[in-house]
DNA sequence: CAAATTTTTTTGACAAGTCAAAAAACTAAA
DNA sequence: TTTAGTTTTTTGACTTGTCAAAAAAATTTG
């Protein structure tokens, strides 16, 4: 039986903070869960268990979850879809990488297989998504690269900005207006740790200053010769 | 409240149904409406109360059903959803249009009014879609042309096709093949009631003889000279 | 380590959609 | 116009997904 979008929503979200784990067999706690999904504690309960039933994760009470073999490839599928729709979304309808987001959100449910290797195709199979994220492949894996934020990468190093970790249409667009999109180049000046504060310059050799929570989701590599 | 997709299906079902009874007021029968949408009578009479509580149907208790003016403008906003999304998977996507049927009734749901306008211009704001149905526009309104079909069209005359009232692959791939599809020239040449067939001869001058169920879903037009 | 706090689970309830089968209402035929 | 047949509605039940609030378990703190 394929999964509903309800399903696929639990194992993307389970997904996603297992990616901020650092021990793969580390378990997500429920109460987080619950939040990311914006359902009530009790709620998050009842449908793990089903998964777990299921064979999608692994259950432990008063514990946590894990996604099984199973359930981790359905959930980098979702993933795949999502952000396929989203590349697709800017690249060929025009659309902007703030707004994005949340049209993919729903579309990561529709889509067909079929469809999305069109789009696939048609995109030249991209590796990552219009915030920087990489695109599962068709088989469900993920590359994983671990990449300096601005916290804790190079001052004074020209550095290429690569992926932001935040979906919010405000923060992405004072990104753009910032001229510190994906893709452009920047460089740390200096950090604060007293003020909480990081300061950056961008390509138009200006001066932004950014808190360390902003500043953290920011990731950057540096920058190709 | 925005309508979930089963109440989307119901008033769409509707009023396509409400398309084929020449009077406007006439009621669809329940029967035929559960039947169209593949639930039990019984489920269609429940959902039906609950569109009439919502004013979005009129119900006649053993009468049948039909939409009011708030429910005619809905169902009709899912069918251009729909029909502009099958437009724009063969036209941008290239997919053939013997398979987008499937695909649309999927993402007719989850399409944001912005992608939709996004799609109508990128498609240069199209009147049909490519079974030559018409697609109403955003206020709601959908042109009625009468067409003739194979079995009321003047025999010997060149036609051509505009519009197949039928989504069956199988039978689109048919005509497909016949070189009968929307926008290509035929001549219809004979019909034998008693046979229950018509012949017509294609833009390859090859003859194909229907039966006259098959006949009756080819709409035509006289050709322009 | 025991009390206080936080997290998680359990419980009972509810809404949307659905079905099968019994009951009621219509329609058609004899 | 009564009977037979068809259609529609009602009823009771079930599934999925949800919540609020009570109960239980785990964790933190004094």
């Amino acid at each position: 039986m394929l999964p509903s979008s309800t399903v696929e929503n639990y194992l993307k979200s389970i997904y996603i903070a297992q990616l901020r784990l650092d021990d793969n067999q580390e378990l997500v706690p429920m109460g987080q869960l619950a939040s990311s999904l914006d359902v009530a504690p009790g709620t998050a309960t009842t449908m793990v268990k089903a998964l777990s039933d299921s064979g999608l994760v692994d259950y432990e009470p008063y514990a946590g979850v894990r996604l099984t073999d199973a359930g981790a490839k359905l959930a980098a599928l979702v993933l795949r879809r999502h952000r396929l729709v989203e590349l697709f979304l800017v690249q060929m309808m025009g659309m902007s990488w703030t707004e994005v987001h949340d049209e993919a959100e729903n579309l990561e449910h529709a889509v067909s297989d079929r469809l999305i290797e069109r789009i696939d195709e048609l995109l030249g199979r991209p590796s990552v998504d219009p915030h920087g994220d990489p695109i599962p492949d068709s088989m469900g894996t993920m590359s994983r690269y671990h990449y300096h934020n601005l916290l804790t990468c190079p001052l004074q190093k020209p550095m290429n900005v690569t992926r932001v970790i935040d979906q919010d249409v405000k923060f992405l667009q004072f990104l753009e207006t910032q001229h510190l999109k994906p893709g452009q180049s920047i460089r740390v000046e200096t950090r604060d740790a007293i003020a909480d504060s990081v300061t950056v310059i961008n390509a138009e050799d200006r001066q932004i200053t950014l808190g360390t929570a902003a500043a953290s989701k920011l990731l950057v590599e540096p920058k190709r010769p």
